[in-house]
This record gives structure tokens, sequence and C-alpha cells, in this order.
RNA sequence: GCGAAAGUGGCGGAACUGGUAGACGCGCUGGACUUAGAAUCCAGUGGCCGAAAGGUUGUAGGGGUUCGAGUCCCCUCUUUCGCACCA
């Protein structure tokens, strides 16, 4: 017999509904808890992925809650980007309409799975009264100074005549007609985030972060300390700066290579004979692969350009190259060749017989220019660097330095990998970026009256050709804000990463019509305590929003320093060891199973099935068995109802009782102590599942009936009563049930947690594990508190200790309490 | 290629601080119930040797530290995530 699951799901969900559990305000006076999952994208079904993610989240929520926290948990729609615009090409259909479509879909199913929302504070960022925001921070941005336009390569296909994600432009082909794709240059937006690098690189308020992430954004930030150094053109009025965190190797610098991007490079071209050929080197270089090109196995490849310049510190000409392995996005485009001491450069000097130059001499083992195979990249005395010949090269980094920065040649500074956040897509279904270019006044920003700019809806999606926006001459044509003359808007959207920046603070005051947020509001839920979403945001979204929230601060809308304080990366759902994909065939569609088993069985199973951090394996049998389990729960309280009314509630007289029930009031109390620490420290569901399992498995094998004795039947009905509170987390709407099958006429939800008594946790005797030589070889069980001297006695006197130590010397012993001995013995 | 992680039975995983490897669940095997199946319940279940007691081996592979290593260190391999226009 399957329990009634669906009768019992609906029935809940209606009550919680009605109740308003999960409805919250600043009025009510429980503290806190901003619980946040990162909000999906629209596709209109529910995915696995987004099951297994927000049944973490519901847990904690839940979890929370019986512990006496407000809890705002909120939902929203991350409902701009590439696929819907793809889906409208794909079904002829608008963005628009499909998406509203599937978010109406998407909130069906996530209350079927009866997760505690508070829809009041839905977020939809495909609307206008949410992007009018994106808007109007791009505005604020402007003001502050963070928002400049400079020109930058985008994937671009001849034959579409459309500009290309990275994704649809895997290996340089074109997604849609297979042309080859180019590197296209054009006017784009950027924000400067590398303002807050710095600021960025602190962690430090961020107190339970993975470790990982932090990393992985440390290094994506990439701080390095070095020297510009600054080179001057032979015969021109030029500086080439370069950037090296290796200016001991200054002296051995022969040749510099530019990127083939370098601003420079058109220049030169201008009176060079070989224009075409470099030319045509060029444009190969800038379309290939940007991974693949810095690849430290990739083959080097370069140009000369014909030019010189002059090697400050010993005024030596050296040739200018262009090269595959210098990019313009780090440092300055250019770099100091030193073959010598940089297996790069030795490879590129090899090939084009550049001269090299030992700089750095190996203190083990003297460096012949003639046998070396390799760059010597280690530590060693500095040769042919007159005056600093023989220092130690980490000490002449800084005296380098200093030296040049004295002379003029170059100075101290600080770089970043992390660049500027480009924030321009020529795309439609996107927010449009609040610009007009007027012939007269140039690029102005739409007042902050005008907004929101509005996205038209009258676009024939996929159909043209460019920039969407552009054939919307309603949209396109408009007056100059400063000037009052004729002028055209800007056609580019902005990069969705901008919506998901800040979404979490709207969610504090989601309706407000006139501000972004009220600032009382935010600061008062702000930070969210706990976010929750997949470590494939580690850097991007997550380094975005952490910017966004500064310059938030900056400007005054919010006091904190941080959006996130405590973070945590969930695996995905995978099958067949693979992430679910429509393209790898191996979804499953959550519905099948919440319409076969129910949420609570599906919950179980995800939470089951590993810890949250890792990937979650789908199993059909796993399911069963969760499934198993909840009826197994079912079937005790249908059977045991009357019963469990008839019995006593609680023994408040401390009587003796058998073995066999103080056992069970262990499991009970250890139980609850184990699901609670789980949960609360380790946030760790599966084992705190498995607790409950092996809590209900002592709970079957315990024998009690209307003739057992009345302190038995209350450790009996003890036992089964922490099952509604333990379960709540996991399986809520079952939880709920049994709460009411005991005679509870509230929701669970408003009660508190349950808690243990430790007094019930201490058992009177404990095992010792004997190892001889580190084997396990025997087990001795002692009073609690025996003393180490006495542990030990009893462990020689082991018959099998005995049996492996006779005629043998035993040289030491090892004691650690409660746990084990180690019998060291000689062979 | 670079950066970040992970690797434990047939499978998902547990072992939290260096101290009994394999909790819990799935699967499988045997049994009970049943006309039969499903469901349910009971027992067993890392490999090898053994009837058993027990022994031996075992946490991707190789080395090391330690009385003791899945856990710490070094090297190698494999897989996953990210690499700036997917979200």
């Amino acid at each position: 017999m399957e329990y009634p699951f669906r009768k019992i799901e609906t029935k809940w969900q209606k009550i919680w509904e009605k109740n308003r559990t999960f409805y919250v305000d600043m009025d009510d006076p429980r503290e806190k808890f901003y619980l946040l999952s990162m909000f999906p994208y629209p596709s209109g079904v529910l995915h696995m992925g987004h099951v297994s993610n927000y049944s973490i989240a519901d847990a904690i929520a839940r979890y929370k809650i019986m512990n006496g926290y407000k809890v705002l948990q909120p939902m929203g729609y991350d409902s701009f980007g590439m696929p819907a615009e793809n889906c409208a090409i794909e079904n002829h259909s608008h963005p628009e309409i499909t998406t509203h479509e599937n978010i109406d879909k998407m909130r069906k199913q996530f209350k079927m799975v009866g997760f505690g929302y508070d829809w009041d504070r839905e977020v939809i960022t495909c609307d206008a009264d949410y992007y009018k925001w994106n808007q109007w921070f791009f505005l604020k941005m402007y003001e502050m100074g963070l928002v400049y336009k400079k020109s930058s390569y985008v994937n671009w296909c001849p034959s579409c005549q459309t500009v290309l994600a990275n994704e649809q432009a895997e290996g340089g082909i074109c997604w849609r007609c297979d042309s080859r794709v180019e590197q296209k240059e054009i006017e784009q937006w950027f924000i400067k985030i590398t303002d807050y690098a710095e600021e960025l690189l602190d962690h430090s308020k961020l107190n339970n972060w993975p470790q990982r992430v932090i990393t992985m954004q440390k290094n994506w930030i990439g701080k390095s300390y070095g020297t510009q150094i600054i080179f001057k053109m032979v015969d021109e009025d030029i500086e080439i700066p370069v950037f090296t965190t290796r200016p001991d190797t200054i002296f051995g610098c022969t040749y510099m290579v530019l990127a083939a991007e370098h601003p420079l490079v058109e220049d030169f071209l201008q009176d060079n004979p070989r224009e075409d050929e470099i030319r045509k080197f060029i444009n190969g270089v800038i379309n290939e692969d940007k991974i693949e090109r810095t690849a430290e196995d990739t083959e080097k490849i370069g140009m000369f350009t014909g030019k010189y310049v002059v090697n400050p510190v010993n005024c030596e000409k050296i040739p200018i190259w262009i090269g595959n392995y210098v990019v313009m996005d780090y440092g300055t485009g250019a770099v100091m060749c030193v073959p010598a001491h940089d297996q790069r450069d030795f490879e590129f000097a090899q090939k084009y017989k550049l001269p090299i130059r030992i700089v750095i001499q190996n203190p083990d083992k003297t460096l012949e220019l003639n046998s070396m195979k390799e760059a010597y990249v280690d530590e060693g005395i500095l040769v042919n660097s007159s005056p600093f010949n023989e220092m130690d090269n980490r000490k002449a980094i800084q005296k380098i330095t200093e030296w040049m920065e004295e002379k003029g040649y170059g100075y101290k500074t600080v770089i970043y990998r992390l660049r500027d956040w480009g924030i321009s897509r020529q795309r439609y279904w996107g927010t449009p970026i609040p610009i007009v270019y007027c012939d007269e006044c140039g690029a102005v920003t739409v007042p902050e009256d005008d907004l929101p700019v509005r996205l038209p809806k009258n676009v024939a999606v996929g159909k043209t050709r460019k920039n969407p926006l552009l054939s919307v001459p309603e949209f396109l044509n408009t007056t100059c804000p400063k000037c009052g003359g004729p002028a055209q808007r800007e056609t580019d959207t902005m990069d969705t990463f901008f919506d998901s920046s800040w979404y979490y603070a709207r969610f504090c005051d989601a309706n407000n019509n006139n501000v972004p947020f009220e600032k009382a509001k935010a600061n008062y839920w702000l930070p969210v305590d706990q976010y929750i979403g997949g470590i494939e945001h580690a850097c991007m979204h997550l380094l975005y929003a952490r910017f966004f929230h500064k310059f938030m601060r900056d400007i005054g809308l919010v006091v904190t320093d941080e959006p996130f304080s405590n973070l945590l990366t969930q695996g995905m759902v995978t099958k067949d060891g693979a992430k679910m994909s429509k393209s790898k065939g191996n979804t499953v569609d959550p519905q099948e199973y919440i319409d076969r088993f129910g949420s609570d069985t599906l919950r179980v199973f995800m939470l089951f099935a590993s810890p949250p951090e890792k990937d979650v394996e789908w199993n059909d049998e796993g399911v069963k068995g969760a499934f198993r389990f909840l009826n197994r729960i079912w079937m005790l309280f249908k059977e045991k109802q009357a019963f469990l009314k008839s019995i006593p509630k609680s023994y408040t007289k401390e009587v003796e009782m058998p073995s066999y029930a103080k056992d069970l009031r262990y499991s009970t109390h250890f139980t609850i102590k184990k699901v609670t620490e789980d949960i609360h420290e380790r946030m760790q569901f599966n084992t705190a599942i498995a607790a409950i399992m092996e809590h209900l498995n002592n709970i079957s094998a315990f024998q009690c009936d209307e003739s057992s004795e009345k302190i038995i039947q209350a450790v009996y009905y003890e036992a089964i009563a922490a099952l509604p509170k333990l379960l709540q987390p996991f399986a809520p709407h079952l939880s709920e049930e049994i709460w009411a099958m005991l005679g509870n006429q509230t929701s669970i939800l408003e009660t508190s947690w349950i808690t243990y008594d430790d007094k019930y946790l201490i058992k009177d005797q404990t095992t010792y594990v004997i190892q001889i030589n580190g084997k396990l070889r025997s087990k001795i069980v002692v009073g609690l508190d025996t003393p180490k001297k006495e542990v030990e006695k009893i462990a020689r006197a082991d018959e099998k200790v005995l049996k492996y130590t006779e005629g043998k010397e035993i040289i030491k012993i090892i004691i650690i309490p409660k746990k084990l001995v180690n019998i060291v013995i000689k062979d």
C-alpha cells in the first residue's frame, strides 16, 4: 500500500498558504534570516537541478523557522538572455510571450513541490519595473565615473551578420551556418570593476565561504606586483611601456613582443614593405582561440615589425616583434623578452634565431648558452647586468626597480588579471542601455525621469541582421535629452549578469516603483545570511554581485560591505556520470516523480543521495528507497495512532528501566543531536537522514504494546514523537501530517525544534579497540572512567593479546582514552 | 594550457579533530507471506582462503612521515567545474 502523498501534500500546501507561513515582514519581532537560492532561468520546466538546489534551501528554511527565525526565502526569474531569444527564433514566437508562459509554468511547479517562498516578493528581471532599475544603476555608475566606452573584439559571423556568444562560436565555427567566425572590433560599454579589485580581494568579511571559492576569486583577480618599464622607440618619439614581474632580468632582454591587437601595430604597418604579409599574420592570430593561443604548449609564432626600441638600462637597440603568445588583455599588451629566463621567450627566440643572453647564473651548475635546452627560471646570481652583477636575483628585483625609478626608466606597479566588465550585448532580449547618440552632443545619458527605456515589442526576432533594435525606428529615433535635436538610441542591451548582480537586494522591497528598494528595508534584511548556488558561479556572478554591492554601498543605498555572508556551493545532478542536459539526452523530468511518488520523496532522495556540495547521481531505484522510507514512517503512525494516544507521553520519575529501553532512549536523543548538528554545523543532510533511518529501524525493532510497562510505553512514545520534528526539513508535508496524527491541532512550523538531553547520551561502558602493531586484534569493554593503567592491565591480560605477545618484547603501549590501545611489539 | 576541486564495495555514499574503513540507502542472494506476481517483512552481502573460528588483503597508482594514514607530505593518472558574450 502506498501512503496518500498527493492528498497530504496538497492539504498542507493549502494550509501553509492560508496561514501565510512563509510570508514575512519587518514588523514581525522574530530575528531575521535571509535565505537565498540563485534564481533560475525560466526554461519552462523545473529541472532536477532546481529541485536539488531548492530542496537544500528549503530544508534550511524550515529548520531555521523552527529555531525561532523569520525566514525570508524569496523566488524570482532571471528571465532575460539568449535562450529566450533563440527559443523565440525557433518557434517563431516572441520572447516576452514564451518567457511569461514559462514563468507561469515554473511557479506552478514550485508550488507543487511546496517550497516555502514569500511569493509577494517575486522578481522578474525582464519586466520593465525591474529592468528600469538596471538602467537607473547604469546612470548612477555613469555619474560615478564607473562607465566608459572602448573598442573590443566580438565573435562575428560574416554570413549571419551577427555577433555570436562564445558558446555559439565554439571551435571558431558559427553554430548556425558553420561559417568561420571572425573577431570584429566594435565599441562597447564597460564598467570599471577593476576600481574595486583591491577590495574584492578582501574576503575577510565572508565568514563562511568555501575556501575554494575564495581561492578561485583571488586567482581570477590575479594581483601581481611588478615593474612598469618604459622603452623608447629608436628614431621616433614613442614610448612603449611593458609590465614585468621580473625586472631582475632586464639586462637579458633581447627583443620585445607586442600583442597582435596592440594599437601601435597599425601604425607600424603604414610604411612597412611587408604590410600584407604581416596583416595576414595578425588576422590569423586575432582569430585564433584565446585559450589555445596562450596555452603553454601552443607553438609560438611571430613576425618582425621592422621597428626597434632601446632597452633603457643598457641602451641596446632591440627589435620589436608581434607574437601570438602575448595578449592585449593583460598588462600593457607588450612584453620585454628575456629568452634565457622565460620558457615562452626561449622557444620564440630559438625559432626566430633571436639573441639569448644569460643574466642569472645557476649557483649549482653553471649555465652554458650552447647547451641550454630550456629557460632557466630559478633563483641565481646576476651576471651581465652591471652594476648589479653578483647580486642575488631576488634582492635585485627590488634594487633594480628602485634604481630604474631614480633614473626614470620605470616604476613599481601593481596589475590585476581582472578586466573591466563589458556589459554591451548586440541582442534584443535584455535591458536597453539608457544612452542616446546625438550628432551635436555625442553620447548622452537618458535622464532618470525618462526611465524606463522600454524594450519595444514589435521586433521580428531572428529576422534581423546586426542588432535587432536597429530595425525598430520608433525605438531607434528619438531626440537628444540635452539639445532636443534628432538622435538615436543605443541599440546594445545589457549583459544579464547585470540583472543578477543586485536582485538579492530587490527582494527586500520587490514592489517598489519609486526606488530600486527602500534603504531601510534593504538594511534590515541584508546581508543575505545564506546564499546557495552552483560552483560554476564562483568567479563571474559572485564577483559581479560583490562589486555591485560595494557600489551600492558607495552611493549610500546599503550599509554592509558584502552581500552574502555565507555561501553554499551545491553540486549538480548527474545521470550516467554526466550533467543532465538536453543535448546529451539524459534529462529526467521531476514532474514525473512528483506525480508518482510525491515531492517529499523527491526531496528526501535528493538530500539523502549525497552531501550538498557534491554532485547527485540520479538513480531511479534510490527514489524508490526514499519512498519506501516515507511509507514505513506513515505505516508506523497509521498502525500505532490509537495506541500512541492511549499511552503516557512522558516519564517524569527516574525509574530504573531495562537496557533495551535505555538503548531506545539513547537512540532518540542521539538522533536529535546528530540531526541538529548535521543541519546546523555541517549542512550535511545525507547523514542526518541516515540517522533518522537508523532511528526508525530501532523503533521498528522495539517491542511495546498495551501490556508493556508505563515507562517502556513512555520511552516508545518519545522515540516516535521525535520523528515529525526531525523530518520537517526533509519531508515537510509528511512531517505535518504525522504531527497532526499525534493529536496536534496546529502546524508543526509554529512549534520549536526538538532538543535532546545530554544525560541520556551517557553510556556507562565504553569499548576499546586493541591493536597489535596497528592491526586490529581484539576489543574490550570497560567501565566509562577506567584509568589508563587499568585499561592497559585489562588489555595485556586479553586472551588474544596474549596469543600475539607471547614471547615478544613489548616496546610501548599507546592508549587513546575511550578509543583504542595499540601495543607495539618487536617482531 | 592555466586556475579550482574530486577519486572509498556492484552503485550513491559514511568515517567530523591522524585512531574499529564501508554507517545509511540502493542492488544482489537466501527465506517468510502469496495460487502467482507486486508490495511488505526477516537474514546475509568489499575481495581472497576457510564449514566455522579466524586469517589475509583492501580507500585511483607509486613513494614518504607516524606506534597508527581514506585522512598529512611528494610525484603520476583520471574525472568535474571555470577561463570573462551560456546563465
